[in-house]
DNA sequence: TATTGTTATACTCTATAACTATA
DNA sequence: TATAGTTATAGAGTATAACAATA
């Protein structure tokens, strides 16, 4: 047999990780950690809130606190108080932030437009359109604004 | 349109973490980080070196040396001294580093299963043979011993 | 000299538990 | 009481630089 077989999970996985070094690779070129990166891109949209935020990023709350303190700290994002709730806040990109958050998604996709032109074009929008139905159908649905364009 | 647009390098940074999270889910389950985990499965094919480690998992070695540390520290795996040359070492599974990786492969395959079943299942043998010609293009070529069957 | 692997150091990332302030 | 977010603490993960032992 002249192609080696795979089992689609475990290809899943390994395109992950793939994935992952690419996110990674062009973070670091940034200066950024691959979650911050990541953070700043689910900002694009707009602001969000803490709470919100750790949802998407899938983390507790503590950790998303020190997460946001870093990149604060380096001037990517800001704490905005929301003015009808006195405890929460909403983190909002800064214009470096945007400026790196755009930065890194066009990175990322200038990659990975790549690795999937192995794909014949029609492949590539059905694939698209499946993976789409899987991300909305377990919790993680692709809105304009996540998608970061 | 019915179906929401997503470009492809955005469901596929999607899909990533989706898998990540799976990722971490069954690794929590039996008590381990994901790194842990992806050891673990990385060693099922057979003993491998440090050096060789290293660039399988995309870390530097002084990193590895702290992961194998704590994973050997477990129980899980051994360092064999490589007789034909004194400086170098294999990595191998322990009895219970070997049931773990089992068990690992199988939740997240299981889990991974259920999400492919969105495709039908033509698609899914396409997508899985593509996967692997993208994989061996870029330098994670799929063995047998590395699919962790 | 080159290679294999470790140590020292300094961060970042993460979770759990306890906490403050507001709703 | 419940919710939004932080602080304290501890451990895991990671890279860089310097190192030891062997090839």
């Amino acid at each position: 047999m002249a192609v080696e077989e795979i089992e689609l999970a475990t290809a899943l996985v390994r395109l992950s990780h793939l994935v992952q070094y690419v996110f990674a690779d062009v973070s670091r070129e940034h200066d950024l950690t691959p979650q911050q990166a990541q953070l700043l891109c689910r900002l694009v949209g707009g602001p969000v809130g803490m709470t919100e935020l750790s949802r998407m990023l899938h983390l507790e709350k503590s950790s998303l606190t020190g997460l946001v303190d870093r990149v604060q700290q380096r001037g990517l994002v800001d704490r905005v108080r929301d003015p009808s709730d006195r405890r929460a806040c909403q983190i909002a990109l800064t214009d470096e932030g945007s400026r790196l958050a755009y930065a890194c998604h066009t990175g990322v996709t200038n990659q990975l437009d790549k690795l999937a032109s192995e794909f014949p074009a029609a492949d590539q929008l059905r694939l698209a359109a499946a993976v789409g139905r899987i991300l909305t159908a377990h919790g993680q649905p692709v809105t304009v604004s996540s998608a970061g364009r």
